[in-house]
DNA sequence: ATTATATTTTAGTTTGGACTAAAAATTAAA
DNA sequence: TTTAATTTTTAGTCCAAACTAAAATATAAT
């Protein structure tokens, strides 16, 4: 069988093999905010089911299946994300929360329906790729707001969507998706970012900025951007 | 805690109430489909949480506790049956799938950010009163089709969504909510019906017609409707 | 290399919600 | 009114998925 909390492990696999490489116990117990010796017997389970490939002290990887399902939960996901946001009018801190719960219910026939309502997008509000039915994902590279050196631009590619907070504190800034980003200094010993946004000035902690995801980098003689 | 589980069971208690007077155990057995014994045992529970009071061989009755609960879950689902069908057109046999799982993990803001969009509606897509968010609902009174005599008309109120088959079948007929029905002769021993729907002549099985209220029931002198 | 710290796994419980089989209570029939 | 049939409840299991406490393994520090 296929619950809701296999679902829930085999996304946050995904993910943290994504961010970090490694998908040790620990983390997994962390994200899915477990005890360690649930995660130990889940991972017994899921490996059992040939969903993941794991070797003792060394951390777990997901199978061509279980990478399948994982994708299709994400897919589920990122689009009811999006759809909250565009015909609900969620706002955009507040439809993760939403999603996490409705993806694991959501029939594939409205799935469908919904793709299709919104155009068969390719990104939800966070800047995350929207996975194909197929199971195929087109990630984008990019890097944290906190490796840019002053004087170098770039444009918001996404955004951590963990904590409402963050990103309402994000998005007060406008720093949206596709925004128009640079940084203007940044203090040593990962000290606050002065960076300017379309046009308006801000000064970011770098707590908050390494959240952020930048991609197409360039560097900028002008005052502007 | 309120599960799922907790929620089916006051919405299945609340139905068999409103269609049959007594709520048995049985009745819940087969309506939810489980065991008559796993029914005791979750009564048990519910009746120590002072959702429902219970007398032995006598059925089971809703505190106003438990209505209320049952009464929040069956607006949830019945503005997002409307929903479904309204913004994203889901067929009318589908929706109440669709909506029994997601019923249960909506959030009241979702809610009522989808009861604005449909205009603040009083019934879903079978014909059901949609429930206030305050807990009062109002159930118009309407007899089966079987019940009317050759000669009298009268407005669909509601169909039972039971079953996706008959709902496709009643559909094909045209028989939504308000729509206009002549019965023109009924066959003796639960035979067939012949009617008018809007001009069209059908003939439908008591089978099926029991499964239809009707609603402002007069005498037609008219062939017509 | 030995000790200390961190990570992971065992072992054993708990909880919710189902199940079967059998017993008890109620209602209906002979 | 005794028997038969129906309904409901007990008693005892099972399963998924969590938990705690303690043991085992691995990594880091002296």
């Amino acid at each position: 069988m296929r619950t809701e909390s296999i679902e829930d492990y085999l996304k946050a696999i995904y993910d943290i093999q994504k961010e970090m490489g490694k998908v040790s116990t620990n983390s997994l117990s962390e994200k899915l905010n477990v005890a360690p010796a649930s995660v130990t017997s889940m991972i017994k389970k899921l490996s059992l089911k040939k969903l993941l490939t794991h070797k003792r002290y060394q951390g777990v990887k997901l199978t061509k299946a279980g990478q399948r399902i994982a994708l299709e939960v994400i897919r589920h996901h990122r689009l009811i994300e999006l759809y909250l946001q565009e015909a609900l009018g969620v706002p955009w801190d507040l439809v993760h929360d939403e999603a996490e719960k409705w993806e694991h219910v959501i029939s594939e026939d409205l799935e469908e329906r919904i793709d299709k309502k919104l155009g068969y997008p390719i990104s939800d509000p966070h800047g995350s790729p929207i996975p194909k039915r197929d199971g195929t994902v087109i990630e984008l590279d990019s890097i944290p707001l906190t490796d840019l050196k002053p004087g170098q631009t770039g444009e918001v590619a996404k955004v951590s969507d963990h904590d409402p907070k963050l990103l309402r504190y994000i998005g007060d800034m406008g720093l949206y998706p596709k925004a128009k980003v640079k940084v203007v200094s940044v203090e040593p010993f990962s000290g606050p970012l002065t960076i300017n946004v379309e046009k308006n000035k801000y000064i970011i902690g770098s707590e908050a900025a390494q959240y952020i995801s930048i991609t197409n980098i360039k560097f900028s003689k002008s005052e502007l951007i």
